[in-house]
DNA sequence: ATTGACAATGAACGATCGTTCGTTTCTATA
DNA sequence: TATAGAAACGAACGATCGTTCATTGTCAAT
């Protein structure tokens, strides 16, 4: 009784992704089987082999795609536009970073918990798509340093301070929290731009460092 | 030929402990098994057995010391006393934090990242700690947010997003890296007291958010 | 000198791991 | 209607997993 009626291999591979991602991000990749997975999928061990070669490879796949997935839909953005005032881009990635990262927290924590379970080609894949997503908020802080409106006298430990501070929210937020998703996202723009000395709440007669 | 001239058991267990503590932080709990543990501590995998129950007991054992060495020592600054001016608590407790976890980059990773490998009981003792030093930094920002030096309407949200910013410096830093961790250090410390509109840097005429 | 606890050993347990294999069933195309 | 290939199956592979066991050597106390 292989293949049921109407199902189609590409269905099989999405549902065994999202399987996989949902698994690795509660237990972690090594501690998950392929045998859990195909069971999530409601598949056999075995039909896993058809879509992807190896575990390793499921989980690379995962990544890549979370990752080409982020860059992609921010490019689309139009606050990425370089020519964008620094402080309304600032605060439009960390708005984007927030949204996307929330509407997909399984992906962002593999993305992010799992890079010690790559293999060295793999991982250096990876590792570049991540270092083009702190390429693109360091950029944003770099004009906004250059044009003086920023406090940032290193902007890569400023990115990476800030991409650390906007990504931990995935690892508390929930839900089902006192706070709406909307009011988090809001404080945290707000501690972005703080953070450089950019607040555009309050008045601005308080300007940045000279 | 059991027990060389001079080893005692406490030395061992506590060799386990570092080789444990080294290759959870670089492969993740589930990622290693006993036997390696075992050969790095220069023993057989079934006199681990002598020192720890279980695996678990293991991970469970290097996070709560851990944690409390980080309480107690954080409790034993002066500034962790409650009268201290909260501007001057929070620089301090960024520059404790960022200290702290530098000098014990493996112990971090593993109590920040294996939460999910911990069973219930053992999660829920984690948590408590982990919880409690959460607690430690929001009664700052909470003393700070009263008293009108800090701009924190949620200081729970600002707790968690300053934690999240300060124990992510362990992800990237590299002790051979670019800059000293010193100037890190001061770099995030700025960051931290600016994100709640108190930075001490330049001058107090601005003033924090009415 | 004898004893008992401690700390180590190598061997072994059943379970589970990622992966492969041969086979079967279904679908799409010719 | 015949056929090739995709996609599933159950079974099995060798390896490794956490853990247990009986045993042995060593030290401190009697």
């Amino acid at each position: 009784m292989a293949r049921q009626a109407g199902s189609q291999g590409a269905e099989t591979a999405a549902r065994a992704r999202r399987a996989a991602l949902s698994l690795f991000a509660r237990h972690g990749y090594a501690a998950v089987s392929m045998r859990e997975i195909a069971a999530e999928t409601g598949v056999g061990a075995a039909a896993l082999y058809n879509h992807f070669a190896t575990k390793q490879d499921l989980l690379t796949e995962l990544m890549v795609k979370h990752l080409e997935a982020l860059l992609a839909a921010w490019d689309a953005e139009p606050e990425a536009a370089p020519e964008t005032e620094p402080r309304a881009a600032l605060a439009a990635f960390a708005r984007f970073h927030l949204r996307f990262h929330a509407a997909r927290r399984d992906a962002v924590f593999v993305s992010t918990m799992e890079l010690r379970s790559l293999d060295q080609p793999n991982f250096h894949r990876v590792e570049r798509l991540r270092r083009a997503w702190e390429d693109r908020m360091e950029a944003i802080i770099r004009r906004g340093a250059e044009a003086g409106l920023f406090h940032a006298p290193e902007p890569r430990i400023a990115t990476m301070a800030l991409i650390g501070m906007l990504t931990g929210v995935t690892n508390w937020y929930r839900p089902a929290g006192r706070l709406p998703a909307s009011a988090i996202e809001a404080l945290h723009v707000e501690m972005t731009l703080s953070a450089l000395g950019a607040a555009m709440t309050g008045d601005d007669a308080c300007s940045p460092h000279p």
